[in-house]
DNA sequence: AAAGATTGAGTGTTCAATCTTT
DNA sequence: AAAGATTGAACACTCAATCTTT
């Protein structure tokens, strides 16, 4: 009775249309989608306890703490923070609640609203990084072998390309400065 | 001014405590921290489109339909899916508004609830998984190679094993029931 | 009292509509 | 009219409280 009709099928493929997973891609794709859907909510977890600010929310703290002035335009700021405007209007909002950013319209173009990190905020992602780093590298890094980490490199990139282009763009500009920076 | 704060440093590492991320370290995980944001709205970008169902919910269509009976009862379906109890419960709730599960207490232990694929839920499910099972293929496996492929079983396998060990427990008695089917 | 599951309130995200500036 | 950003309603998820059965 045990016909599986989602990712597999048992018996040999109709004509290569539909193109079903064969066993071992099956099992790359069930651990890639359990990484995706139970890592999220295991970092949230530790940002929450340590200092009540969501992923997503720390996302946009550590991109403008890294950007020249602590100051960036939404757009670029929602591109670095892997979301949407709208979330991150909503977040910043939150933040901007909190004191931790601040927003203006820039200088040349009012259309444009750059955000800024406060001294709050900055003292907070100061006090906030080293535990989610720590946190980063328990779950993830140190679980990992140098090799593991080089092809996950790869991999990221690979899948990004095809699922996201603009998104592994953003990730290169990314590169570019951190390297121009040291 | 270009401090960086958030995952790693300029400066020489000030007592190996708080680690932070060498260069490439910090890569692999901009990658796969792209990946966990971006992977998921575009699978359930398609899957809203075709069948209107989100992930979540194709998981527990799935798990169903590839257990003996269609039948599972709550809190395995829960951990196959990938969720909460609670968020079981939910999605539940809806697919049974649709038509395509039901609920009934179990026989013998009438406080455990069997979930079971209805008809009009199978067949919702026939229909959709070709169309998401190409967009997986389209997005990761075909974006990689063989050896990407098998390199990836493994770094899901490391992390799950520090993120979740029962989840790892969950893929593998899945592995299990899929090689005994066949 | 514990196991299994559900419920409802609170919160964050999405989508479409809107507002402002160019 | 287009670019940049915000808003509010609808919806899904989380957490704690609750309910039922053992």
């Amino acid at each position: 009775m045990n016909v599986q009709v989602s990712y597999t099928r048992c018996m040999p493929r109709p004509s290569d249309d539909p193109p079903w997973l064969s066993p071992e891609e099956l099992e790359a794709w069930r651990g890639l989608l359990a990484m995706l859907i139970r890592l999220p909510p295991a970092l949230d977890a530790q940002l929450q306890r340590d200092t009540g600010i969501n992923h997503f929310e720390y996302g946009i703290l550590a991109a403008l703490s890294e950007s020249p002035e602590r100051t960036l335009r939404m757009s670029q700021l929602a591109g670095l923070a892997n979301g949407s405007q709208s979330r991150l209007s909503h977040a910043a909002g939150r933040l901007e609640q909190r004191g931790w950013i601040s927003r203006a319209p820039a200088a040349g173009n009012r259309r444009v609203i750059e955000a800024s990190l406060t001294d709050a905020g900055w003292r907070a992602i100061e006090k906030a990084a080293p535990h989610h780093v720590r946190e980063v590298r328990r779950l993830v890094i140190d679980a990992l072998t140098p090799e593991q980490i080089t092809a996950l490199v790869g991999i990221g990139r690979s899948v990004l390309a095809s699922a996201d282009p603009a998104a592994l763009a953003w990730l290169d500009s990314r590169e570019l400065g951190d390297a121009a920076s040291c």
